[in-house]
This record gives C-alpha cells, sequence and structure tokens, in this order.
DNA sequence: TAAAAACAAAATATCGTACCAATCAAGCTG
DNA sequence: CAGCTTGATTGGTACGATATTTTGTTTTTA
C-alpha cells in the first residue's frame, strides 16, 4: 500500500472527476509505483472527505482508461498498472469504428503501413522472430486443409500474424496502430477468408511474404505484400458495398 | 430521448462493465444516433433492474471513452457523441509517456506517414489546393522574418501546413492521424522552431518542399521531406533526451 | 507427527435504496 | 417583460446487505 499520500478535498459539483485527476496525476507523477495499490476505497473516502460512489466512479474511469486493475477480497484494492499497448489502441478503434469510412480508403491506408512495417521487420527482426512468424503462417497453412475451416479461428491467426508483423517492426506506434485497425475492421479480412479460392490465395500469400521476410529480402517482401492487397481489393470489389465497417454487434459482452 | 431501447438485466458480479458494454454496443451499432440522449439514470435503472450506482459507474466509463456527454439540469442527460480523435492522442500519449517510449520512434512513425501523404497528395491534390499550400509556406516564411518570431504562431503554422498536407492526401485515415499526432507532440516541432539557423533551414525546406509538390514532382517532394526529417533528428540530438513526449497534464480539465 | 483438507473470520469490493442538493429549462405571475 | 416557481435531471451522501477473495485456524488423514 502506498502510504504518506496525501489528495486535497474533492470539489463539489463534480467531485468524481476530480478525484479520477487526482489520483491519475499523482500516477503519472509516479508517485504511486506500478504494482503498488491505491488505498481501499473507505481510506480514500477518508482522504478526498466524500462519499464511497464518488470514489468508485472515479476507480471506474481510471479502470477504463487502463491505468489501474481492481482486485477483490482481502489484499484486494486497485493496484496502479502498466498502460497496455492494446488498452491504448481501443480508443483509436472507437474512433475509427464511429466514421464510416469508405473501405477503399482503409485498404489504402493499411496497405502503406504494412509496407513499413515489412521494411522494418526485415531490417530489425531477428531470426528466431522471423522464423517463428513464418511457422504460424504455416499454421495457418494447415488450418485451411480442413474441409470446414473455423472462420472466427482463421481471422483471429490472421490478425496475430499482423500484430506480430508490427511488434517485429521495433516500433510501438505501429504496433498501436495495427492493433487499433484489427480491433475496428477484420471484416475486410473477414471476407478474404470466406471464399474457398481467395483463401487458398491468401494463406498462400501469407507463406510467401513470411518466407521473404526470413529470408532478409524486403523488396520481395514488399512485393507479395502487394499481391495480398490486390486479392484485397478484388474481393472486395466482387462482393460489392455491402462490406461496410464493421457493426458493434461483436463487442465482446460480459455475460452470455 | 431515444425510446424503445431494450437491454437485458445486468449480469451480477459484474453490473456496471455490463451495463456499460450494452450501452456502448447500442452507440457503435447506431441504435442510438450522435446527438440523441440516452434515457435518465433513473429509466436505465429500471431497464436494467440495477441500483443507480451501477448505472453511473457505466455512465462514467462511457464518458471516459468520449462516448458521451453528460450534461446536468432540466433537459439533461447522456447525450451520445462523435468520440473526437483528441480521446485516441491522449490514449496514445498516455501509453507512450508510461512506457517510456523513445521520442525516435515517434519521428520515424511520423516520417513514414509523410512520405506516404506527400506522394498521395502530389497525385491527387487539385492545382488550386498545391498553390494555396505553397502560398501558407510563404507566409510561414515571411514570418520568421521578424526579429522577434512570434514561436506560437510558428507553431501553429507549421501544425497546419501538415494538416492541409493531410487533406490533400484525399484520405480521411491519414488526416485524423495527422491531427492525432499533432495534437500531443507538437513539442518536437517546437524544438526545431527555437534556434534561428534551424529556423531558417526548416522554413526553407517547407518551401522547398511545397513547391515540388505544386511542380508535380513527388519523388523531389520526398527529398525534400527527407532533409526536413535529417534537420529534427539533428536537433533532437543536440538537445539531447530533454524533449519527451508531452505531459499529460495538458489533458483539457474539466472544472477550474 | 506432518501434511492436507475443511472451515471460519476478516478485509474488500460490489450492489441496492433512500434522501437531499445543485443545476437548468420552461412556464407562470405580477 | 423581469422575476419567481416548478419540474426534471444529474450530482452527492449515508447506510445496510451481499459476494468474493485471502488468511488463519482447526480438523482430518496418511
Amino acid at each position: 500500500m502506498a502510504d504518506t499520500l496525501h489528495f486535497l478535498p474533492a470539489k463539489m459539483g463534480r467531485a468524481g472527476e476530480d478525484v479520477a485527476l487526482q489520483l491519475e496525476a499523482a500516477i503519472i507523477d509516479e508517485r504511486i509505483q506500478p504494482g503498488q495499490s491505491l488505498p481501499s476505497e473507505r481510506d480514500l473516502q477518508a482522504e478526498f472527505k466524500t462519499g464511497r460512489g464518488v470514489i468508485r466512479e472515479a476507480m471506474r474511469a481510471l479502470q477504463q482508461k487502463g491505468l489501474i486493475e481492481i482486485r477483490k477480497g482481502a489484499k484486494g484494492g486497485a493496484f496502479v498498472k502498466q498502460v497496455e499497448v492494446a488498452k491504448a489502441s481501443e480508443s483509436l478503434a472507437l474512433f475509427l469504428k464511429q466514421q464510416d469510412v469508405d473501405p477503399d480508403y482503409l485498404v489504402e491506408f493499411r496497405e502503406s503501413m504494412d509496407r513499413t512495417i515489412t521494411i522494418l521487420a526485415v531490417a530489425r527482426g531477428d531470426g528466431k522472430e522471423k522464423r517463428k512468424l513464418e511457422k504460424e503462417a504455416l499454421k495457418l497453412a494447415a488450418l485451411i486443409e480442413e474441409d470446414v475451416p473455423d472462420m472466427e479461428r482463421l481471422v483471429e491467426m490472421d490478425r496475430n500474424l499482423n500484430i506480430r508483423l508490427a511488434q517485429m517492426s521495433g516500433n510501438p506506434i505501429f504496433e498501436w496502430l495495427m492493433r487499433a485497425v484489427q480491433l475496428g475492421f477484420s471484416s475486410h479480412d473477414h471476407a478474404l477468408y470466406e471464399d474457398p479460392e481467395y483463401r487458398r490465395e491468401t494463406v498462400a500469400n501469407w507463406l510467401e511474404t513470411t518466407r521473404q521476410i526470413t529470408a532478409d529480402e524486403p523488396m520481395k517482401a514488399l512485393s507479395s505484400i502487394g499481391r495480398h492487397y490486390i486479392l484485397l481489393r478484388n474481393r472486395l470489389a466482387e462482393k460489392g458495398g455491402d462490406v461496410s465497417v464493421e457493426k458493434a454487434g461483436d463487442v465482446p459482452r460480459a455475460n452470455g
């Protein structure tokens, strides 16, 4: 527990926000280190001289930001966390989802991002990472041999390949972007895997791309990336305009 | 008010999250349109068959995500908002700050984005836009002739040039990204304009870049962009590590 | 006797309700 | 038309009850 912390009584009128801001400031200034816990709800209540509801609202806001993790029970409480890149991506994904952006623009954007990431990954990824990536692509290839491939699983593996590649770029900002895009718009890739012919070609393309990356052949890898986007554009054109951005129906629900 | 909305009773144990998720889904799904308001807290309480505290926590989470805006008083309530790009920017800034990400990565990211944008802008921007851009660069050049240039104004014009260029790419995603980056991380550019020598070179470089764009010379424009980032990197190296990403202290505060 | 299992207790977050305060818009009144 | 009143809504506080997890203790078992 982090003692010797002192806060001002919460301001009336918008107490919850005030509490949240003071706590956030304390965390960001590293007056409370990651891993440490904030005082218990009741203690905070006393510290801020306010009701517990206010404290709880503030906690919820910080939790939502990914700054704290709340554990119940004895020795429970609010523990300061390192913000994960996945959490940071959520808010961009949310923004992207709300704008209904023309799929063409999205594809264009993704292609440009993919190309940069690929170049960086070839240059910076170490051999082990590269071989691991190639192995993942092989696993994907094995999966489509089945008669009735599990679509969800396929799309998830595709997503993971993309994120892994972004990680190999070594630049966390690209990982952030890639995750956001994958969070918001995986429906396009879904389209690629629906059709057996495209599915086959897409996976073959993944194999080729990862192989060229392992072989330290950036230009050939780029060429392969280009092929991927040719496939994607053709597929989207075939399907017509009915592949719009994902609706929120797929937001994970807490209860069944 | 959006009536005829139906929600499931909140699940025990993590009711707040459940409520937040259901509401978020309804918003993203556009079952509730931006501008419309959610039912009042008490109505939601009845709908979800839960206590008011739970509803308020959920509201706070949604508010924190930027999905709703809460107004007090008569005709008050929770109004669905368009998520602002600033939210995504904030959350990225928080992540980079907490993880202590090297500013070099940001520069690298910006350079790659700038290059793509420039190519697209040359290809898609019409002559009028390009000349307008060049004129803005000229205005910037005029400004640094003064003995004591207004730094704020300089940085703002630089920002506007960047955003205008992003707009000319014709792809809204690049514009959003550019805005997000400019919002949270313009301190680097500030560094470029502090030193008289760098200031002069930076502005000269802007002139060159915009000129090449107007002349439909993408490769020369790229070359010029490259020069910009050489300047920026040199400047940052000179200044040492003290130019970190913006503190979260500049996050807009709701109450004074 | 020592290890393992079962049980009780304490600390903590979570949930529900009731009540009052502050705020704001619209309508009423003089 | 200025000022007051009223109704609707969110904001804040208090208290009690419940669920969950850890911890310590006791009992059982090998």
